[in-house]
DNA sequence: CACTTGACCTGTCCGC
DNA sequence: TGCGGACAGGTCAAGT
């Protein structure tokens, strides 16, 4: 379930291993790959050098040198896996040191928030890389010095759309979105006028709404209102602005403090190669129910909100 | 207008 | 062991 931390460090990822690589092939044999689109898709794909790599919420702008764009939205259970052409090859092969530690800084993980790791719902990032393509690759492109980048999506949530770079900006899906949390302009009492915009909702319904500020999926509300104290069916207009001047500031170091730990999967998932998972999440109440809260003690409870799975204090966000 | 539900999907897990 | 059903959650569309 990618969020805005994860997808941002898919975003860091590509930028390293992508950008100037140029489209030899492209295989897309998935309706919600490129729709809209039927031969024009290789004209403007292949040939074509990355440009550049951008996050916008929660999807990824990938620019290319013939003034189109690729526009993908993981929602639930996307994946970008890059793999360096050296994997095919040396597949027979006895993998040496170097080569697993080229294959892990390689690896770019979408499933990236604990739960995703905990519950097993992704591919184990070891035996991923050598695999591919597998039954949930969407989209495969192939550079011409042999690397591939897959798009993997076990539950076909997602989409992958080319558009002129001019029009990035005017699709629908980009056009609605609130601002961006992370840019230095948000201060917090932006964030207070925007959530006032919405002032009547129940006040996680308001952060999971992409037009108010974008990128805040399930995980990272639930975190923040914990953070903050306050409770999720709560209505934003009954949160004074000092209030939500905390959540702000909560917000902001929850998301930050996840992309410091690449997006919510810590380092443990990363390099998983061989290391058995000492992995610990850093959440403190997302799947935690009928766990004690690290700040009283009292029993985490699960609920729904906005038809949303979600988890509450009922100690601190009384 | 605000909110809920269902649809989109598939893999996993739980209870019988 | 198998099977049905609930569940996961980002977004959109339709219904209340």
């Amino acid at each position: 379930m990618p969020e805005l931390p994860e997808v941002e460090t898919v975003k860091r990822g590509l930028e390293r291993l992508i950008v100037g690589r140029t489209v030899a092939d492209v295989s897309h044999d998935w309706p919600k790959g490129f729709p809209n689109s039927s031969n024009d898709v290789d004209a403007f794909l292949i040939g074509a050098r990355v440009e550049s790599v951008q996050r916008r919420g929660k999807a990824l702008v990938i620019t290319l040198s013939t003034e189109y764009s690729i526009l993908i939205h993981l929602k639930m259970t996307g994946q970008l896996v890059f793999v360096p052409n050296e994997q095919h090859s040396s597949k027979s092969k006895v993998e040496t040191p170097k080569l697993a530690a080229d294959r892990q800084r390689s690896t770019i993980s979408l499933h990236t928030s604990p739960d995703e790791v905990r519950f097993g719902a992704g591919h184990p990032n070891e035996s991923l890389v050598g695999h591919l393509p597998d039954k949930s690759t969407r989209v495969v492109f192939e550079f011409v010095d042999g690397s591939h980048l897959y798009f993997n999506d076990q539950r076909k949530f997602g989409w992958v759309k080319l558009l002129p770079s001019y029009a990035v900006q005017d699709d629908p899906f980009i056009k609605k979105l609130g601002p961006e949390p992370l840019d230095t302009s948000f201060v917090n009492t932006i964030f207070v006028q925007r959530m006032r915009t919405a002032n009547k909702r129940m006040i996680k319904a308001a952060l999971l709404d992409q037009s108010v500020l974008a990128g805040v999926g399930n995980i990272y509300a639930d975190e923040s209102l914990w953070a903050a104290r306050i409770h999720p069916t709560e209505r934003v207009s009954a949160v004074s602005d000092d209030r939500l001047r905390v959540l702000y500031t909560e917000l902001i170091r929850v998301l930050k403090l996840s992309i410091e730990h690449g997006g919510s999967t810590d380092k443990t998932y990363v390099n998983a190669e061989g290391e058995s998972g000492s992995y610990t999440s850093f959440a403190q109440v997302f799947r935690r129910e009928g766990l004690p809260c690290t700040r009283c003690g009292s029993t985490i409870e699960k609920s729904k909100v906005a038809g949303r799975g979600t988890h509450t204090c009922p100690q601190c966000q009384a």
